[in-house]
DNA sequence: CCTATTTTGTCGGCTGGATTACAGTTTTTT
DNA sequence: AAAAAACTGTAATCCAGCCGACAAAATAGG
């Protein structure tokens, strides 16, 4: 998927200024003015809305390497329509807007390729869509379990996934619509099976071929 | 949103050929090779995917003034992720992937747009997402039928907006993951409701203010 | 115009998973 | 080290909405 060069990644420390933020903080938070966009260098980010009623509902989790705050930024919208919140100790870039737009023009394949990023957002998103009809709580975790070891964890060599997961079950229940002691069951549920290694309140490794086993395709 | 200039428009035509697909024809299909992007003029489009037991899963839904197929061939992937339907009588544009990058090189403002278009996308996208974690279904439903008679109507003189949807129950099912017998009990009670008019097989008019009555927000 | 096919209405039964409630455990704060 | 706060496990209850079944209505096709 997506990858920065070296050459992008100068140019984008010399138009931005590296920010960390400790667990929990919010980076940017629905209806703020829209004036920049974050690289992510180290951590987890999740994009959320609150809603009327006080509940988190999630749409996506952003891991190192990805940009956030794009597509306001590349909508020409003013306001944030989601909020991001460091899920760790997070170390990011802001970029200014003009910077970032200067630097499309200057750049014209760096253009090109935020076409692509963009586009591949979208098909994920879909894919997430199409997750979310066809599969029941457990599957929807499955998966969710499966891409964040994808690209929060070390492939090791026989195929288990080494991770270090530090998600509370409030957070994951966010993500797929579902409820805390619902995701509660289901984990030791997963831990029981071999899908998932799970040790106090850090998920430290999954099996991929058994997680698949619980998603609807 | 995204609106093609008369020029484009003109470019657009010259490159591509137009098709006129009957109601129900397959434009494109799973795993078939995306050598190609339409520029729907009229008619409603669905994209979906069929599932391992038969049942269709719809992603999308796109109007005149939409590109479909975009997404694969933006992303540089071979194979169709989902396949698009005609849900009526459908007249597209279909431009060849060579001649659609050509232009995207010798229209830099074009470029420029088609980066805000799909960065709507993937926010409208994100937005079925929260939808869907949202929303019982009764919900779901008033928001597609609020989007399709938005996209597909005439806006009267009072804020009942005038539409022709002849959609059937399965389709909207497909869309927003539920079960036909349901949907027919809640068009008869949004019918009684006076948020919608619904005559025969056909939806012809809609009143938003108290469809969204029906939405959490 | 008659028949076959597709679409719609309706109604119980059943169930996945939300909700409520509370106790136990781990982490953080003081 | 004690107290407070945050997180987890489990169990009982309840209900939205899926499923199966079937009749009625509309459309399409010959």
């Amino acid at each position: 998927m997506f990858q920065i060069t070296d050459g992008e990644l100068k140019y984008l420390n010399e138009i931005s200024s590296e920010i960390k933020y400790p667990k929990g903080q919010i980076i940017f938070s629905t209806s703020q003015k829209a004036n920049e966009v974050y690289y992510i260098k180290s951590g987890l980010v999740k994009i959320y809305r609150t809603t009327s009623d006080g509940r988190q509902v999630s749409v996506a989790i952003r891991y190192p390497g990805d940009f956030i705050g794009l597509a306001e930024v590349l909508s020409n919208i003013n306001e944030r329509e989601y909020s991001a919140e460091a899920m760790d100790n997070v170390s990011i870039l802001i970029i200014w807007k003009d910077g970032f737009k200067k630097m499309l023009c200057e750049m014209p394949e760096f253009s090109e390729k935020l076409i692509r990023l963009m586009s591949d957002r979208l098909r994920e998103a879909q894919n997430t869509i199409y997750d979310f009809i066809m599969n029941p709580i457990q599957g929807r975790l499955a998966i969710l379990l499966l891409t964040m070891a994808e690209r929060a964890g070390d492939k090791s060599e026989d195929d288990i996934i080494r991770v270090r997961l530090r998600v509370t079950q409030e957070e994951l229940a966010c993500v797929i619509g579902s409820a805390r002691q619902t995701i509660s069951s289901l984990l030791n549920l997963l831990k029981e099976d071999g899908s998932i290694q799970y040790e106090g309140r850090e998920i430290v490794g999954v099996n991929p071929n058994k997680l698949k086993l619980w998603i609807q395709e």
